[in-house]
DNA sequence: CCAAATTGTAACCATATCGTAACAATATTT
DNA sequence: AAATATTGTTACGATATGGTTACAATTTGG
């Protein structure tokens, strides 16, 4: 799959600085204009490349996003490029109100990047092809034990495991790399949130909690002596060691 | 392993100092650069090897932290380098804010030392696993002697040795380097943890019990009387020595 | 605002790991 | 070959590591 290209049309360069990176750094190809007509003449340019997404503040110097939005609408080339407006006042949001239907959704400033990236993945999830990618991507499973990382719960032999935040991230991110060994330093690193600091043997009390609620896939969190956990199914069996016992 | 490169980035030479400094220190390679221009030089520059984390001041005169982090997001060589912001007011604190998704890091001056290297090995930690170096480095074999760095173990023929960690260093250096000699200070510095001292004989005991448990590899292990050991494979022969007993 | 759930820490124990010393075996030098 | 230096092996105690439980602190939910 491809990466999906997004424009982005805020006369505020900050602000275009700032999505554009986010957006670049969360793996899109990302696009700013700082003028309705500058995006514009980059969308109906031929040579540049098709564009999966517009990110479209409303009130700008010159054309509006409105005027933009329509201009593409009703070109039959670009009418289906989804549109996710930024409105800065809750006087604009009533104009939204009616323009909302065509527009595939808007976000109100102030807002946080995060939530901006939230609705472009909505977006893009929801007009794109359903990408085996997307979809692996929050089913995780071994054998009978699933992870679904959109209701972030786990469930064996499709009865439900009632798993804490800690407990769940632990489990998600060993089950994602089955195999590996995380030493606990990277397992604090990666579960628990950056300011928090705690001791490394509060990894095994989560470790050992998650074992207890896991049942029988408790065995499958092996803690390798000196190294750390990691996650172990069946296939990786530990059962015929080479070097076992010289009976010489 | 190799060392990883670490590029510092800030206007005022004190700091870019005082930063490489301690990043030497800490067993990194290091270099500083005054301006953002100078730094992306070097990182386009394809002579220079890859940068593996980017400390960026985000306020420089001419070409800003933030302009020079979308122009390497924004190209696929470079997308993949993890950036730490260095900020420096809580004025610039805020556009952070914006930036703090995409980033892999930031750090508010004034900072201590110790700090910024706590945040510069959580980042390389947390991106080691996927980086393309990483993956080739990953596996290491002679014949049917494998070593997983990932799972931290080693298979003879498939069959999985349980080598303790001061173990599977040990082979994992040596068979990083066939041929190469190691004394056994320098195994010691190498494997061993900075912190303990040990004498040099430890390193005779653990090879013994290398050996043992490589069975028919553990004659791979070689001591060279007087130097150290080595790892050598059935190619490198001793067995046609130039100034050998004429017996036959 | 209280009760329950979640979570980190300390403490205890069992076990694994490791360094050292002592001695045996081998290699090197004379 | 004898003398010496170097390396291999073993046993044992010290230390580190990991599992478990209890408990206090904090968060969550009603």
């Amino acid at each position: 799959m491809d990466k999906k290209r997004i424009l982005v049309v805020d006369d505020e360069r900050d602000l275009c600085d700032i999505l554009r990176f986010n957006l670049l750094s969360a793996g899109y190809l990302a696009e700013a204009f700082c003028s309705a007509e500058e995006a514009l003449r980059a969308i109906r340019n031929p040579q540049s490349p098709a564009c999966d997404l517009l990110l479209l503040d409303v009130m700008m110097p010159g054309m509006s996003g409105f005027e933009l939005a329509e201009c593409l609408k009703a070109d039959k080339q670009t009418m289906s490029i989804p549109i996710i407006f930024l409105t800065a006042k809750d006087a604009e949001a009533d104009k939204l109100q009616g323009f909302a239907l065509g527009a595939d959704d808007y976000v109100a400033k102030p807002f946080s990047v995060r939530e901006v990236l939230a609705r472009v993945r909505a977006v893009l999830n929801r007009t794109a092809d359903y990408s085996p990618q997307s979809m692996t991507d929050r089913q995780l499973a071994y054998e009978e034990l699933l992870i679904d990382s959109e209701g972030k719960s786990a469930t064996i032999d499709g009865r439900p495991l009632s798993l804490t935040r800690t407990e769940y991230e632990l489990l998600r991110l060993l089950l994602e790399h089955p195999g590996k060994v995380f030493s606990r330093q990277q397992l604090l690193e990666r579960v628990w949130p950056r300011e928090v600091i705690v001791t490394e043997r509060t990894v095994d009390v989560n470790i050992a909690r998650l074992r207890k609620k896991l049942n029988r896939y408790g065995a499958c969190l092996v803690s390798r002596t000196g190294f750390g956990y990691s996650f172990v199914g069946r296939a990786m069996n530990k059962g015929e060691e080479a070097n076992e016992e010289e009976t010489d």
